[in-house]
DNA sequence: CTGCATGCAAAAACTTTGCACCGCC
DNA sequence: GGCGGTGCAAAGTTTTTGCATGCAG
């Protein structure tokens, strides 16, 4: 694949951070190192690093895509009162494909989960009011 | 709530299948019933059934949201050669959550899960071939 | 009658794509 | 220099919304 600027910048940006950002967000983070930067450009490079495996596209929410540049197997958490997409340290829970393959006539492949609540911040703002 | 054939055709139409259709689906079919229906309309009443907790709403997968009349807590499989979207019948998962919470300092309130892998009618056909 | 729900169409939100030009190899 | 990547803008896809009208209560 040929080099270009544009995709180090964008590579380096998710490198770089655990907040999940949105296709638009990418695009302004990496604005002030790339000025004439498109957004077309950023959403070609995340689906073309998506597809190459080096990062990952979250679909599991509500809103634009997100995009996590931690390649490591792990899973994510959404804040119901901010929002916010936090990653969680826990063990794989590769156990629950065979809970769904046994009555399932095809064959599983994978799963994706993700868990919802209050995020560290707001549960201890709401335990103050 | 005020009553209204448009809704209660959308969710009767909802209750009678296990596709898991998108608004789109959902429109075409009770077109039949409601020749002048909107597809607006059909997004106004999804949304609301959705927040009644009539229905519920899976952003899950790509392309455009899908809703599922199920109400019984249930886990999806999607295929990822035909993307036909269908129903698991496995025990709650709800084990899972105390995993998340267990290094984690904010609130668990839930989880969302779905499979992908081969459907029976895929995985066989690749035998054959 | 009153007001919520509808139909319609415009617009918003998100993403992809065609095309001419530019810069890596 | 060739070709893949870019910038730009237009268009595609999905969803929401403003407004006038219509029907349930």
């Amino acid at each position: 694949m040929k080099y270009s600027k544009q995709r180090e910048s964008i590579l380096k940006y998710l490198r770089s951070t655990k907040c999940h950002p949105t296709a638009e967000t990418v695009y302004q983070n990496i604005l002030s190192e790339n000025p004439n930067i498109s957004l077309g450009t950023v959403y070609r490079n995340l689906t073309l690093l998506t597809e190459l495996g080096e990062i990952s596209k979250i679909t599991d929410f509500e809103g634009p895509d997100r995009f996590d540049g931690n390649n490591a197997p792990h899973y994510h958490f959404v804040c119901r009162e901010c929002g916010a997409v936090l990653d969680l340290e826990m063990d794989s829970l590769s156990h629950i494909n065979l809970l769904a393959a046994h009555n399932f006539n095809g064959t599983i492949e994978g799963h994706t989960a993700h868990f919802y609540g209050k995020c560290p911040h707001c549960a201890s703002h709401n335990l103050e009011s």
